[in-house]
DNA sequence: TATATATGAAACTAATTGGTTGCAAATATA
DNA sequence: TATATTTGCAACCAATTAGTTTCATATATA
């Protein structure tokens, strides 16, 4: 099954969640009543964005708080930054930016 | 039909077009040379990236240039940045903010 | 102990996705 | 003009996705 970063940012409900607990762990109960949608909907997202490691999830008793992996984010900033280069440099070292975009592979 | 630059991206064969266009335009043809799909293929995933303007189009003759319109580019990195926000700051210092709220019930 | 609450997981459905084949239109070339 | 090339588009298909309903388990509370 793929499950990579790129997947789970591309739904927005689960980026309305990422929002959300990079503010403050959260529970799927209390996500839930954030979306006009099921507690079940929002576990599925939140099991979706475990398996590729964007959230953890901390057991407080029969609660299970949810909180933004926020090292895994960097994953989408390394990947933008090829082309960050670009539109920063588009007018001096475009030259340089293509050989090193050519040599990096996707 | 729900067309943003995060379900664009969500595919590696189209992460994959963006990196080769970046560099210098292509044609369908040239592009489908690259993977293990077929010229339709591409083609369909070339619509979808028009579709959310992060390629434009340019017609040569019989041929079609696409090439990467950069600045669309940036709406990836405005929505990072408020995480970019999160990681640069020292976050040993967030981390216990965030067990502080957690423990506040909310 | 009995009941209520919080959650994950399984089974199912409808919609979407990535891909295919086939075809028509436009342009280049013999 | 006749033929080859380049492309978009429509119809179709298999796999995946987002969501629902239902159920079992674990924990808190009366």
């Amino acid at each position: 099954m793929r499950r990579d970063v790129f997947q789970a940012i591309a739904d927005p409900t689960r980026r309305a969640i990422i929002a959300l607990i990079a503010i403050q762990a959260m529970t799927p109960n209390a996500l839930a009543a954030h979306f006009d949608t099921t507690r079940q909907a929002v576990s599925k997202h939140l099991k979706i964005l475990t398996e590729c490691e964007l959230v953890q999830q901390e057991q407080q008793g029969r609660a299970i708080y949810y909180s933004l992996q926020i090292e895994k984010m960097k994953e989408i900033d390394v990947w933008l930054s090829q082309y960050r280069k670009i539109w920063e440099t588009r007018f001096n070292q475009l030259d340089n930016v293509l050989v090193t975009l050519k040599n990096q592979k996707i």
